[in-house]
This record gives C-alpha cells, structure tokens and sequence, in this order.
DNA sequence: CGTTGACTTGACGGAAGTCAAAAGGTGTGG
DNA sequence: CCACACCTTTTGACTTCCGTCAAGTCAACG
C-alpha cells in the first residue's frame, strides 16, 4: 500500500530517502480494526500509542449533554488521530470511526522522540496539526456564513481535495462511507435537512453519491457553490515550489477569483 | 505589569526563576500599537516577528469575497497572534484589532530557537497554540449545535475564566471592547440579533455590559445557560497538580453534572 | 418475511435574518 | 457651544431558512 502520510507530507517538504524509510517505518507498528462507529480514541483519554489511519475515515467528535453531537473534522488516511494528547494530557473530544477504519498504533515513545527532535520530520508533523487548525477555521467559516447547500459542497470540495493529495482520488470519485445523518453532524444541520440539500446538489448535476462513493460530477461548479478558495489548505502546488502536489490536485486549488 | 503570557502559561506547568526570567525578557523586545479596527498582521503574511499581545483585544477574522466575515478567535494579553506561520510559511487569516491595542513583537530568530529546543518552555508553547485548537473546536460547537443565547452566555463565560487566569478579572468584570457586529461577526449572528439575545441576558440577570465592559452579574447561571464546560480549557487546577489556577479560576470551573 | 436502519417526503413551526427607521452617543470643526 | 456627521444600539414588521414531527419507501439481512 502507498503511504498515505508520506503523500500528504509531500505537500509540505520534499522528502530524501532516508526520511521516506523513516515515515515508511512508522506503518510497520502494530496496527488495529475498527467497526463502524466504534470509538478509535475517547474523550478523556491520556497518552498513548498514537492513531494513524491506514484506511477507512474517521472523525473528530464532541458529544453534548443532550445527546446531540458535533463532528469537528474528518480523519482520512495519512491523518493523525491524537498528537495533542501528548502536549494536552488527554482528550477534550472523541474519535470514533465512520466506516470500518484501520489504524497503525504509533509507540508513544517513538512519538514523542518525533515531537522533540528538530528535524525536517518533527517540523512535517507539526505542519500536519497546523493544517488541522487551518481546516477547522475553515469550518468555522462555514458554520457562521455560510448556508446549508454552500457547506455541503465546501465540504465534498475538500475532501475531493484531501483525497487527490494522499492519491485516493484520481477520477474526481472518492469514498464517502457516512450516513447522512453523520454528515449533518459535521455541518450542524439536521439529517433531514442534509437529505433535501444532496437532492438540491444532485438536481443541478454538481455531485452524485451512491454506495458510499461520491463523484464530483462538475468539480468548478462545485467549488463556485461552495465559494470554496483553497488558501487555507495551505498547498504548495500552485506556487512553483513543488510539483508533486500540483500534479495531483493543481487543477482544483487554481486561484480564478471569478466567483 | 505582570506577565500575562507567564500567568497563562502557568496553567500548564510550573516555572522555576531561570525560566520566569526567560519569559520575562521576551516582553522586553519592541512593542507597537495598534488602533482599534487596524489590522495587525494580514493574510498572505509570511513570516515576521511574532506578536504576542500585551495589551487590548484582537481577533482571528476571514473576510468573505461579499463582504461578511467570521471571527474565529479572540485574542487577550497574554496570546500569541501568529506562531503559526513559521510552519504554513503564510497567514491564511487576518489578526485585527478590536480596541486599541499594544503587542511586544518577538523577533523571529528568537522564536525559532524557542520552537526548536526541546525545553519546557518550547513545550508550554506548544501548549499555547494546542490549546488554541481546544477552543476553536468548542466554538465549533457551539455554532453548530447550539441557539444564539446559549452562544453568547458561552462565550462570556470562556471570556470570564480566560481572563480570570492572566489575573484581569478579579471581580467578575472584564474589559470586552468591542460592538455588537463584531460580537456577531463571532458568534455567526447578525448585529441586530445580538442585540435582542444580549437584552434577554439581561432581563434575567446574568450579566450587564455598559461602556465596554462586562459584569458577570451571576457566574453560576451564565454557566448553565452557555451549557458550558471547562475540561477543553485544559486547567489544572481543579484535579489537584497546581494551586495557582485554582486559586484564579476555581470556582468558575467546578465539574457541577447538575445540567 | 418481518425487522431494522437509511433515505425520502410533506406539513408545519420557529429561530434567526432582513429591511427600515428611530434613538442615543461621540468626536470634529465651525 | 452648537451643528453636523457618523457610528452604535434599539425597535418593529416581515421573511426565510432550517428544524420538527410524522409518515412512508426502500434495501439489507437474519
């Protein structure tokens, strides 16, 4: 299997080939299956191995009192689950899996090696919490600004373009494997309203979602709906820096600031 | 003046003299002001000298291509403004000023080295930036899943505890100088909307707000009408590994299940 | 074939947005 | 000291987006 966290680092460094053993190393620890909806990392947690995800998806959770519940984030391969814990204590949110997910469990004692140094790998790691903080505000955007059919083709544009940087998503197809109801607990909608949005995205022809698998029909009338602008992502691709990324997801992140 | 960035980050550990010293001189580098709605470091920014604010309150803002924007952070004495760029090499936000305000500028060499030792200090601003996360995905939250008065009480008592802990709440007052749009531009409301929610905060007592500053008029109640809970602050001091927070914050904190 | 979970549809209600205008405050310059 | 502009807050009438509730369809599965 490629390694999904080397390809999303490559956004951020080229790396030589001592370093991509190095991250290719980190998938030989013991890894670990998850049915769906089974809670990966939970709430209150404190140091341990930590999650990579191999395969599958996976989420960032916060449940409330009443029963209702947030989702903060989607968690694809090459996605770290719990790295704060390590400078945190424990867990402020739940992680639990969307559709059966496999992880590798990190030592933590590797981990936190990786954390101290002051490599080119340590500084990579961070990049990965950073971006994490990036999307988040993002999605804050969203949440505050933005109507309901907006969120939901920001959110399939994303993750169209998360799934191109890790090469899960050659033909604008990728995999989607949450209920409807799941996606309203990302985008704070309810499932009902969720339901007569897709109708809404599906009638104008932008995306179709069918056993689990989303295709982007009409990826740049996707993006105008969802008045998404891929700053945040913080990509190198489109700035000469790096051709890699650029040939994996250039064509969807170019800046036409005709929307 | 204290140290607002000291008294902070001694939520999370505890610092000998070398160390107190150490935070100490960072305040000692040049300092600028800003007035009130003057942007501090804008979008597109790569990387300069850090701020760290001393004075005033600024915030995280995304402008949107018609005009609105979405707050995504308040930033009180004490908070760092941009580590962030020295790993995404660019601001994908702006930092505005919502009063006048004064920041210490550190100068990057100083910041890099902080950031790459591997000391207790270097982690205690890791912990910083972690806890910034921490909050943003409560906000998530609360824009999500909870109504427009639970978002304001909420807000205003994340407010009281975070000033509570660099010493600038003593009484249950706090300076938050800013309008009502702005307070929107936060919460994801609509100034007018805020201004309706905020009279029913204070019809039933819970808080008053008059030249710029805030009363807590009941601590216990806002609590409750916010649903608010302190865990994703990360405090110490209520399971017994430091007195000083406790000491500052204690009572605002109390794990009550009895909501 | 009955049960279950996910999706779909419709009627209705409500929280928050929109628009507009008035009221109150503040700083500036004549 | 007043007049003026400008911003912020407040209020009211109306609209809309999304939530709620409830029923119904459909496919998967034991």
């Amino acid at each position: 299997m490629a390694n999904p966290l080397l390809m999303k680092l490559e956004q951020f460094a080229h790396f030589e080939e001592p370093e991509r053993r190095q991250l290719d190393r980190l998938l030989d620890f013991p890894r670990r299956s998850y049915r769906a909806h089974e809670v990966i990392v939970a709430e209150g947690a404190k140091v341990r191995d930590v999650h990579l995800v191999l395969s599958g998806m996976a989420a960032r959770s916060k449940a409330l009192a009443n029963g209702e519940r947030q989702l903060m984030a989607f968690l694809i391969p090459g996605d770290l689950c719990d790295v704060e814990v390590f400078i945190l204590d424990a867990m402020d949110h739940d992680i639990v899996a969307l559709a059966d997910t496999t992880c590798v469990l990190i030592p933590s004692g590797v981990m936190e090696d990786l954390l101290t140094q002051s490599s080119r790998l340590t500084r990579a790691m961070w990049w990965s919490t950073m971006l994490d903080s990036a999307v988040l505000r993002e999605w804050m955007v969203g949440h505050g600004r933005r109507g309901a059919s907006e969120r939901l083709a920001h959110l399939f544009y994303e993750l169209l373009v998360r799934h191109r940087l890790i090469g899960a998503a050659g033909d604008n197809t990728l995999s989607l494997p949450m209920t409807q109801e799941e996606l309203g607990d990302a985008t704070g909608l309810t499932a009902v309203h969720v339901n007569r949005v897709l109708q809404e995205l599906r009638a104008e022809g932008l995306v179709e979602w069918r056993d689990k698998i989303l295709t982007v029909v009409d990826p740049e009338r996707l993006r105008a709906a969802g008045r998404f602008q891929a700053n945040y992502l913080h990509l190198m691709g489109t700035d000469g820096r790096g051709g890699e990324v650029s040939s994996r997801a250039g064509d969807l992140v170019s800046q036409t600031s005709t929307d």
